[in-house]
DNA sequence: ACCTGAACACCGTTCAAGT
DNA sequence: ACCTGAACACCGTTCAAGT
């Protein structure tokens, strides 16, 4: 409940033990999930995941283990929260962009899409290298698979908007293009991140994307 | 060491705070240390990553705690040297394939590389999956790092010797074709890796990269 | 020489006792 | 009503005591 009132635009279905047992309905309740919130970025940033303790998040919180255990039933419910705002921080942005270049050529969209999620994606390397880490540990299945959904949900039209092109199966296309993008991200983002396999990767991957879909798709003529 | 036991032809070199404390020079180790592999996918397999603990499978290879502290300096050694032989695997048939289509057209060369990582990858879906949650908890920079040189190694070499084209940047595209192919396998065995959306990677994936290498390379007339 | 498993430090989680 | 933090079960790791 509380991750709603954290992200009210939230569609993804949250698993009920995963759920935190109390909705913060009080200012003072908020703030406090907020600094456990931060407490808990903060602990994965400076420390490292294995020293990611309860303890240690609720002291840099300044609360007790006990509260904590009020909001967010296991730190899974924790970790689970934290990835969830990033990633439906990326599914925002990616939904801006393709609303904003319907019906722009395929290209256009193409590199529109490209960019919109590498820049998604490395705003904050650091958080996006750290919550790939630890989200080995969690049941992201229902997570992913909504984010998935809704990100391809927005893909979709976009292609199919496309004013020089038209797709057979878009469905598949628009399957593989996000599998390709969030893959690819991920596979150079998780280690180093070095800043020249970053600069290969914003060279190369518009590349692929875009021959992908002109290979994937029939010409058409602009109306 | 006693990887290097495992798997003669390492070239990854292994940090040393990974590396095991005994090199078992008797047939009896060797079984040993065998079983302790063994019983380590096994309980990963069976009992889930959370429950993969040292007394489990400890228990399961039929050794005391204390032995397999001999053989293995802590718990990360083992995934470690479990997720090595996974992706030592893989990197053989890939080695493999760019060997046996050199000189093809860029097509069947592609359509052979993308298929041998495939399967390599989905010859044990569930392994794999495992693994990749696994991996998390690692320190992997090295170990990926090296396997992924090793790969682009065998990569560039394929490419530059297609009977119909010529790269200009053979590295950047090298590097670009093997986090395609690792990043967009991962994302779609690591999550449920529905059949559908297998039978849907088999079918896009040849034509991303196939797209991509004809779009990053000039023709060249056959000799 | 090699193996064992109780013991230790530390983790996630709970709940009686405080305010 | 809400917060606290000692207590509990369990984990990774060690090492004195066995063979």
């Amino acid at each position: 409940m509380i991750l709603q009132v954290l992200h009210s635009h939230m569609a993804v279905p949250v698993p009920a033990t995963l759920k935190p047992r109390k909705v913060p309905r009080q200012a003072r309740s908020a703030a406090t999930v907020d600094a456990i919130f931060q407490a808990t970025i903060q602990v994965l940033l400076k420390e490292g995941a294995p020293r990611l303790t309860t303890t240690r998040v609720a002291e840099r919180a300044g609360v007790s283990v006990g509260t904590m255990y009020q909001y967010f039933p296991h730190k899974k419910a924790l970790l689970y929260a934290v990835l969830q705002q990033h990633l439906e921080t990326v599914a925002e942005a990616m939904e801006a962009a393709c609303a904003r270049y319907a019906g722009q050529p395929l290209a256009v969209i193409s590199d529109r899409l490209v960019a919109a999620y590498l820049d998604a994606k490395t705003r904050q390397v650091a958080t996006s290298r750290a919550l790939y880490a630890v989200a080995g540990e969690l049941d992201t299945a229902d997570l992913i698979g909504g984010i998935s959904r809704r990100v391809q949900g927005a893909i979709a039209p976009a292609l199919a908007s496309a004013s020089d092109a038209r797709f057979d199966d878009l469905d598949s296309v628009s399957f593989a293009l996000r599998v390709v993008l969030a893959g690819t991200a991920r596979a150079v983002l998780e280690r180093g991140a070095t800043s020249s396999a970053l600069v290969i990767l914003r060279k190369e991957l518009p590349v692929v994307c875009r021959a992908y879909l002109c290979a994937a798709s029939k010409p058409r003529r602009p109306h």
